[in-house]
DNA sequence: GCTCAATTGTTATAACATTACATTTCTTAC
DNA sequence: GTAAGAAATGTAATGTTATAACAATTGAGC
């Protein structure tokens, strides 16, 4: 059992279906999209959905290893390029990791809530804060492309728990 | 003269005196405070806000060379992190890069508008943003300690220039 | 099956950051 | 003024993250 696993922020739901759906997602919006999900940009995609935290590109070179497939990084990094251009993947720049998107098919950009204890993040897909941001660059006359909105602290569990 | 001269949002201020500013209130704020701004910490500060764009800890160390200095990365990053910790610097996640805080009185948490183009970054210092983004962050009943916000595009200069 | 483009492999290296421990410099109490 | 302890800096090594450059392979469409 997972001892996080009565945690309503930072475990919306049943993992393993989690993972499941996630790939189900990818492939078909990849098939719909005319993009190759390969072997090894699944396996990527996977690696990061079963981590219940953001993961390094290490991390996803290490499990390679373990798995017998002798990649070197630009392998991975290749596949986290794709996955994050199509939107199946944000990078977290603050931890320098990687996690999968709870919404692909809308490309939007996301914001996340970054326990600095669990070192779980929850994505936020609040999008009324996204308009508002942009609405914030609009003002300065800014044409925004990107953004990166990462909140760091700790989350419900890890507070109480204190 | 400078080619962004008449960029009202990225040049806000004349540059040499926004420097001199920034350092006046550096030596103030840390006078007030008891805390040492030895000569390395001043001019690594100073280093950042000479720089008109986000400057990395490695230029920083390129520059203390060029002076005769002869420092490793630690006096470099040493330096940075007390100016961090004192609000007088943000590092830039997305960029690995760093900037001179605005507004380093209010120890607040800033937002950047980075163009691509230029490589300038703009500080966000609009307080309904920060108190938005805390209460969105409240709602999930997470505590924040401190926030990321980095967007990323054109400005007005570079967009109007194309 | 051939061709071209996309993907992956491979080697090396760049870029960013920290650890651990020695040395120096400051501050404070005497 | 000076001794003791704390703070800051020097130094060497290494850890971590990411990319460049070019070769080899694979796959899709003709």
């Amino acid at each position: 059992m997972n001892s996080q696993s009565d945690n309503a922020v930072f475990q919306q739901h049943n993992h393993a279906s989690c993972i499941h759906d996630a790939l189900i997602t990818a492939k078909k919006l990849c098939k719909e999209r005319g993009l190759r999900l390969t072997d090894t940009r699944l396996r990527v995609l996977e690696l990061i959905w079963q981590s219940h935290k953001p993961i390094g590109a290490y991390d996803i070179l290490a499990q390679f290893g373990q798995e017998g497939r002798n990649s070197a990084p630009p392998t991975v990094y290749r596949a986290l390029e794709f996955l994050q251009e199509n939107g199946l993947v944000h990078r977290i720049a603050s931890l320098n990791a990687f996690m999968g998107c709870v919404c692909p098919q809308e490309g939007h950009q996301g914001g996340f809530l970054i326990c600095k204890q669990c070192k779980r993040a929850q994505e936020i897909t609040e999008d009324t804060l996204r308009k508002q941001l942009l609405s914030l660059a609009q003002e300065q006359d800014f044409e925004v492309e990107s953004m990166t909105l990462e909140i760091s602290g700790l989350c419900t569990t890890c507070r109480t728990a204190q």
